[in-house]
DNA sequence: CACATATGATACACTATGTCTCATCTAAGT
DNA sequence: ACTTAGATGAGACATAGTGTATCATATGTG
């Protein structure tokens, strides 16, 4: 729909969404409040979305559309690698890893959920690959290097310190990371 | 207590609350279906928990009691290595996978389930720490290897393709990881 | 301006929550 | 065996949230 009145309900329904999840937890996303928290009937929300699920899987989606800028290209490749990782734990650092949290639990069980976080936190990891492998093409990093298993190696211990630690991910720790994990894999 | 029926009921209940988890998910776990499932009356269920995150956390307590054995003292530190690992991704293909991922949605909310996680999750990676702390000491790791950041580096891999990727945690990958990951650390 | 569509307001039946009361059952001590 | 404290069962009650439906009103578009 292009019709401007439905996008603004929708999202300001959707930016009381966020607040409710934010400030409360997945659990705290309801009909009621949304409705209550945007001034919107009842009944509109409804009419959006028919489950909490689905207004979980809408803010997901608008989260999703942060975009990591793939780095420059005349940079050594552990700052390529090092930048990616920094913007990467800077969206975990945000509400993106609050959202991340809710939703993991929610995938679990609901396959849809599942997709759609799939999609949304797949696009680092692909950029990062993008770039290994590239970089194994270039003579950068030796050959028969795994790409899909460094990758996760790399973006790992992030998720690992945000989601179950609740630590800082400080930009030390990311650069002590990504130095220690590429090192032995590094041409020359 | 110990009284023998407060025992009884409180276990039959938490069965129930464990069926409900593993099928529908922490939402799934209500009061009433908890009564329902169980045969117990409601108000008893409340009786024992005033919550839903009360119940949640019961179950992720008696859940928090897979023990990883200590590896055997004559193998390979790498070997040892591997060992905690296979048994740790174990553990997170068991039904403490799903359990897992319904509390780190919660933990993000509720200070106590996050304490009651941090004292689930601590015991895998503190097993791994202390088997790398004293490789260091024995000479079979480099000196001035980050041990709390390689114990990350192993764990956090498993946690993301198992909480994020839904995959399986076959004991090849395991390997392959403890394998690529340890290797630029070891003396020999 | 007229039409289609979205929203607001309200009603209804239903499920679950959280608290309360009182009768009944169980465990433990005498 | 008797008694008593504590736990449970059964049910009532007010409240929050769900999901659907209806109809009047407001908004956008041709």
């Amino acid at each position: 729909m292009t019709n401007p009145q439905v996008q603004r309900t929708h999202e300001l329904m959707l930016n009381a969404a966020g607040s409710l999840l934010s400030a409360g937890g997945p659990e705290a996303v309801t009909h009621l409040r949304v409705a209550e928290e945007s001034g919107v009937a009842r009944a509109t929300v409804y009419r959006h979305w028919s489950t909490r699920a689905d207004i979980l899987l809408d803010l997901l989606r608008r989260g999703a559309n942060l975009s990591l800028d793939p780095p420059s290209g005349d940079l050594a490749l552990e700052e390529r690698v090092t930048g990616v990782l920094e913007a990467f734990a800077a969206a975990l650092r945000s509400e993106g890893g609050r959202t991340l949290s809710a939703m993991i639990g929610l995938a679990e069980w609901d396959e849809e959920v599942f997709n759609a976080l799939e999609r949304m936190t797949e696009f680092g990891p692909r950029i990062l690959r993008r770039l290994l492998a590239a970089g194994v093409d270039d003579g950068e990093l030796v050959q028969g290097t795994d790409v899909d298993m460094l990758a996760d190696r790399l973006i790992g211990p992030l998720y690992l310190r945000r989601l179950l630690y609740h630590d800082d991910l400080t930009d030390g720790y990311v650069g002590r990371l990504a130095s220690v994990t590429l090192a032995p894999h590094l041409v020359s």
